[in-house]
DNA sequence: ATGAAAGCGCTAACAG
DNA sequence: CTGTTAGCGCTTTCAT
């Protein structure tokens, strides 16, 4: 029942290290030979078993990723991209979503550990803060898997980042630049965050000072309910807010949301600016300004990035410095913030 | 630099049977044994290679899923849904993206062999008319691999379902209820579609005939983009109709842009009924009524499905008869149908 | 060019 | 209770 290399060698009449040579193109095999092997793996439909192979070879060509979850756009087109990515260069891709749970978290990567996969990546990670002497952090140093993160982790690991300062300097220009002044920041987990950096950087730059009463942190996700409760939350602690500069897309809807509920007018009363560019953004009524992210590029490079750490292997000396590869965001602006100069 | 079972046993001082058995948490191993073996494992933080043990079981706790992509809600939910539910009985979820494309549905689905998964899940499948002679069906077949698929795809396989008809009907109906009789159905790339069959059900049991013209499915996919186009398209050929049912929300959105464009409104010019409920169905202005599928239930029936299969093993007589599981879909009325009758 | 044999890291009888 | 041994299915020397 059981269709094995030996199988396939005792059916062809040779023995298993041939089968296993044509299997792996190897030289030497007399071409006769070849066909013989071949035409009968074909006959027989022979699969050979990768986790086999792999004990030997020592890789498993699977890569693990977490992320906090993937039912948000933003998460769900970076893995699709990533998966394509790896799969072509003959990796498989394994993701675990947290929900921000540090314990999944580090039950996923101890998982990984022991199906040894050959490269991490940290899409959002808790398990931050991640120096030295944590857990999670020191297994995986100590059975030497490589690891990237997406955004900033730690200076031992290499990344892969949106230049998010820039993005959120850019998006909440704009809505100065259109004549606002009572800004609001609807911000995410991310501690620290670079767009709150960003916000706060775009107000320096025009002499501005920020309302810190405006500024409003999620300490878990930053989702549509979020946006949500805090919009309402905003209003009845009676906030004076001409515009709102949200952490993501989900979070802006979520300001819709509550915004219309309380008879206020987008962008007439409020205008608002999202972040990642999802699908809806564009679609939306109005339509959202938002800053995009190229998801493409950065999943490419974080691909690429990790492939490279692996396939160099311990060939070089162990200590490549780690790198860090950064994207520019793009300020994409449609209807949500209006055209005209708030007076 | 290699940590295994053995190294372990030997700074232990027994032997690698019994760190095996502590490992495995076997009977007959003494408690002070056992405590001392323990504590070398965490105090080298030895993680087992679960590769090596999985080829002496024959088994890989790992679960294969094809889906055609990830980047729609639909898909990235259930997938999510479905990671937590393996996860949570030690099962892996590796999914595969195959963009509708055979070619990289069969690649994955060779690959999951290769990797001896322990079962695989079809999400929306074009191996199908799977009928015998099939290639990957037939390898799958001698591999004994277990499998289900989300609708049905032949009857060699035991399924979960939503069921469309009764949903396609419930959404229809309600346009009719309200006075239409003009309805476009924009379908997608299902074949034989039973959302395609509700409509036309829906249409018998008020004794109202079909008109054709006002029929159009997708060969593909049936995204946003499918939506919008085939609007223009309905619009551009001087079609009159009232109402719209789309194949799901996506599809709807794209409606929604392609009615706006051509200055048409909704619901007064225009209703629409989408197929899904996804977030932000109920975010959109107008608010979407559409049907909604109970993505979490199926899931975990998904899940519960192929692990009981799994874990039946080759126990009882390797033929139970495939079950087929079904589930009711919900109308949620919102805004996008309007509320008075058509007249 | 090919085969025999020695493992990869682990589990599972089988002894003791 | 614990150790010895024989593999799981494959790759890889090392002979031939």
């Amino acid at each position: 029942m059981k269709l094995t290399i030996k199988e396939v060698a005792q059916q062809a009449g040779v023995s298993i290290a041939t089968v296993s040579r044509v299997l792996n193109n190897k030289d030497r095999v007399k071409s006769s030979t070849r066909q013989k092997v071949k035409e009968m793996i074909h006959k027989l439909n022979f699969q050979p078993d990768l986790n086999a192979r792999n004990m030997i070879k020592k890789e498993s060509k699977t890569i693990g990723m977490v992320i906090p979850e993937l039912s948000n756009e933003y998460w769900s087109h970076l893995v699709d991209v990533l998966q394509e990515n790896f799969w072509d260069n003959g990796y498989m891709l394994i993701v675990g979503s947290t929900d921000r749970n540090l314990d999944k978290e580090q039950a996923f990567i101890k998982s990984f550990i022991e199906r040894r996969v050959d490269g991490i990546i940290f899409g959002s990670s808790l398990t931050p803060r991640a120096d030295t002497d944590n857990e999670t952090f020191k297994l995986i140093k100590q059975y030497g898997i490589p690891i990237v993160s997406l955004d900033p982790k730690n200076r031992e690991m290499s990344c892969v980042l949106g230049d998010h300062l820039q993005g959120a300097t850019d998006g909440v220009e704009h809505l100065i630049r259109l004549g606002h002044r009572s800004i609001a920041f609807i911000g995410g987990p991310t501690a620290p965050d670079s767009r709150e950096l960003g916000f706060r950087n775009a107000f320096m730059l025009n002499n501005l000072i920020v309302d810190e009463s405006l500024i409003r942190r999620s300490d878990s996700s930053s989702t549509f309910q979020f946006g949500y409760q805090t919009t309402i939350q905003l209003i009845n602690d009676g906030a004076e807010f001409t515009s709102i500069f949200c952490y993501n897309d989900a979070t802006a809807f979520g300001v819709f949301k509550a915004l219309e509920e309380k008879g206020m007018r987008v962008p007439e009363d409020v205008a608002i600016v999202g972040y990642d560019d999802v699908q809806m953004a564009g679609l939306f009524k109005p339509a959202l300004t938002t800053v995009r992210q190229p998801i493409i590029e950065v999943g490419q490079a974080l691909a690429k990035l990790l492939i490279d750490t692996i396939e160099m292997g311990s060939t070089s000396i162990q200590k490549v410095p780690p790198k860090s590869i950064s994207f520019k965001m793009q300020l994409i602006v449609r209807d949500s913030c209006g055209s005209q100069l708030k007076s």
